[in-house]
DNA sequence: GCCGAATACCTAATTCTCTTATGTATTATT
DNA sequence: AATAATACATAAGAGAATTAGGTATTCGGC
């Protein structure tokens, strides 16, 4: 069914990557909704799986972090720290790569 | 640089049964050979990582095994178990829908 | 006003796959 | 004769996700 999880494994530092990229800045729980709407429901993100993501790519110095209050809860919010942006256009560049010889390999049209 | 090895994982297994169905009886090394050409180095399928991967496909029922000897070396070829040809099928349509969704959520066109 | 759902964060134990490193053996190349 | 290529295999370790648990606030329905 939603055994898409199996395949996600090496991908998500990426997708957060990539997101972060496009969106400026967002939080944890932002990313697993955005990501399941924009999926419709075929790629879901556990909060098991997207903290430590986020926490590893902070730790790397890849994003960077701050928190902000709204409506009485608190937010961690993520963005890309940009004396590393290059390191990130990279990786994503990699994972674009991939997919695509992943495609060709499978001879994959959908 | 091929770093491409990260993301491999979770994957291995479809594409095994991906390129079984494709070209009818394959061997293990066979199979890393014309992965690595046909991504132009780009995915480089190990050792260690393949014949386990056959083995566990194996034992699932999903494929099945054969030994031949040619020009003295033994080759041990796999082919799709055809009584799990849906669930092959199944398998592989669900990579192309994961890297579909991929594609589209990260706006990669590469 | 209460209660469940939604929002929002976190971590620990376990599972599973891949990497890295070895090992064996035969044939082709230089 | 030595090295590379072919062809299989397994074991120890690393690393990421799953599963399952925890805390806390706000929103919506009744």
């Amino acid at each position: 069914m939603d055994s898409n999880k199996k395949f996600l494994n090496g991908t998500l530092n990426t997708i957060v990557l990539a997101l972060l990229r496009e969106n400026g800045k967002m939080y944890g729980y932002e990313i697993c909704q955005l990501t399941k709407e924009k999926t419709d429901n075929k790629i879901l993100l556990t909060e098991g799986a997207i903290y430590p993501t986020l926490h590893r790519l902070e730790k790397d110095g890849l994003i960077i972090s701050s928190k902000e209050k709204v409506n009485g809860r608190t937010r961690k919010y993520y963005a890309i720290n940009q004396s590393s942006l290059q390191e990130v256009e990279s990786q994503i560049d990699l994972l674009s790569q991939f997919t695509g010889h992943l495609r060709s390999l499978l001879n994959l049209t959908t």
